[in-house]
DNA sequence: GTAACTGCAAAATATTTGCATCCTT
DNA sequence: AAGGATGCAAATATTTTGCAGTTAC
């Protein structure tokens, strides 16, 4: 069920715009990681490079969604599905980017092990990018 | 123990060159990931920012070093010891990165563990990326 | 000597900032 | 009405490409 656009950004004390409202919906309705790219030739109206930049780092503070770690220089984001649900924070599952596709996606189903690092360490967070080939191309 | 730094060059069929030598020692000395900014500043001579461009891109083709996925849309290069040693590419440990001095470095010791995936998902690599406090931080 | 490498110039791309105007609340 | 958001212009940063001169082998 997709969750009612103008909530999120309520809930998140965003003011309601034009653009914020197509972005959201954009990542709502696409299963995948998106780049600056995607989301500027992905809404109909065409918003300002800027603007884009703009909404993104707004949704990135707000939690709304995040980014995903990449080899290649370029930058992915995603929604962060629990957030958007309950307002907290886990980005606890894993990412997968097909090799031959190109998608990356949120494996939402698979969580990341907890692996443990020697004495001195704190972990705070922890990352798992999976390449390979995804369902649809194998 | 430090291989020689002629040999590694040699061993991957390229030619000796001083940008080549003294980028190579730089990583061979380093603890950490480095940063293209990093090799710039960190050469005695100072080469062009092309060369270092061009001298990364063809150790990545070697497998000398290889790219540590970011979050925050920067690149970091490291050493990939394994192939340094053998010739063979297998980059199967866990990155950490310190919130508190920035500093990305390669855990050897920590293996990244094998994840299932759903059925029809193909691994091909998995990276894992560890955020936190660092030892010298903590 | 030849193929490969480097440095310079410049193009292409990506990101950030300032400011005037417009929109949401 | 007021604060925040947008769009435009432009500055800054990053990466790539072409080419002529230089160097390794």
């Amino acid at each position: 069920m997709i969750p009612n656009i103008e909530d999120v950004l309520k809930r998140n004390r965003l003011s309601v715009t034009d653009s914020r409202r197509e972005i959201l919906e954009l990542f709502l309705k696409s299963e995948n990681a998106l780049a600056h790219h995607d989301i500027e030739s992905g809404t109909s109206e065409k918003y300002d490079r800027v603007t884009v930049y703009r909404t993104l780092q707004v949704f990135m503070e707000k939690g709304i969604i995040h980014i995903i770690p990449t080899s290649d220089n370029s930058v992915k984001y995603a929604l962060c599905k629990d957030n958007c649900e309950e307002g907290h924070h886990h980005d606890d599952h894993v990412h997968f980017r097909c090799i031959s596709c190109g998608v990356t996606s949120c494996l939402e189903d698979v969580q990341v092990p907890l692996i443990r690092l020697p004495r001195g360490f704190k972990i705070q967070q922890t990352e798992v990018i999976i390449s390979g080939i995804c369902k649809a191309c194998g």
